[in-house]
DNA sequence: TGTACATCAGTGAACGCGCGTTCACTGATGTAC
DNA sequence: TGTACATCAGTGAACGCGCGTTCACTGATGTAC
């Protein structure tokens, strides 16, 4: 059931998704959806974390090597790329509804993502390159990095939609040299970064 | 017609949304809708244009300035700030259906946000700093501002729609060192940041 | 080994409802001469 | 100044359709004793 919806989803929000649609296509009665789900906002909920559940483990592996920066970005993005390959669908349904139309998907996602980006923190702090760091400068510069993996593989998601030849290789290769210059930004930051800008609030 | 749309599409998507629900709204009969628009899809598009259209003006003149790469952030997140409170229901809409579900209105904000890009690109290649940059360098990091800044403008919108207190302002500041970082690894993307990541495809 | 009961996924008829779209129409405003 | 015509936003009745949800049901599987 899971599996028809997300293949549902790929061409539609998951607002605009109806029950019949859903049991149509697994070949249920229509009422045969409530023994499953409440409504169509909680199967979204479950969706997420099948999504990004397995995403965890991971990543936290990659971060956890102990190679030079660049072969860690080269690894990143390679893992990316191989995961959007491997669940397409999964990745187009977070990213059409981390901002769609049903509270509880958004936030669903929301509280994974940052999860995921208190685990990428907690990994950059433990490289050498972090020391002196402040914890929020960390876990700023997490959430820099979790961001840019999403939008990379929206992307390349779009660019492998597309069709055009290169796009995805672009995709990916504009993606490796965001992903250096934010290192290097990174490896100079104690130097010339460090502004007064926690203050107030 | 389209402030009636804009403002229901605050808590729904643009494909969940009904031809029936706007014209209510507009105190308008239904049939009267396709006076203006042939479905939603063309409504949404002309929405997109609506909401973007506005900002080149406006980025253009902040990136022409020719202060310090301090205070340029400074007032990018600033202006980002002041657009995001003005044009709440434009942002939302934007940020939503980037990645939803009604392709042409997709593909509308693709283009548009390109556009924005390259702009952003043509300003940037202007500024002393980029003295010896590949042009499509240059891109690259134009897209990743520009990619800050959408994620930005959501990511405030989302916090003010909390009613946390203080988290507009965590965000602004969080922003502001994020593109500080980036602004960094910029300056020392010659010494550094010249791999040769072009070849093949 | 047999009996009684509980659980649980799925059924199918039925409901009222709001939807998108069609059609021929109205009435106001603008324009040509 | 007056007449005839075109344009155009909006009307309202009508249509067929798919929707979410209710209800009492079925039949298979598991479990207690």
């Amino acid at each position: 059931m899971l599996d028809a919806a997300l293949g549902l989803l790929e061409e539609q929000s998951l607002s605009s998704l109806g029950l019949r649609e859903v049991t149509r296509v697994v070949g249920i009665a229509p009422t045969a959806f409530y023994r499953h789900f409440r409504d169509m906002g909680e199967l979204g909920v479950v969706l997420v974390e099948e999504a990004l559940g397995s995403l965890h483990v991971m990543v936290r592996a990659i971060l956890a090597e102990q190679d030079g920066a660049e072969e860690r970005i080269d690894r990143t993005v390679a893992v990316v790329e191989q995961h959007v390959r491997r669940y397409p669908l999964h990745i187009r349904f977070v990213a059409r509804e981390r901002h769609g139309g049903v509270r509880a998907v958004r936030q669903a996602i929301a509280d994974e993502l940052d999860r995921f980006a208190e685990e990428v923190a907690a990994a950059l702090k433990s490289q050498p390159v972090s020391e002196g760091w402040r914890d929020d400068d960390i876990r700023m510069l997490a959430e820099l990095y979790v961001d840019r993996l999403v939008t990379t593989a929206a992307a390349l998601l779009d660019a492998e939609a597309d069709g055009a030849e290169g796009a995805a290789g672009q995709v990916v290769r504009v993606a490796r040299r965001q992903l250096r210059l934010i290192s290097i930004g990174r490896r100079h930051w104690r130097e010339e970064g460090r502004g007064d800008d926690d203050g107030g609030g």
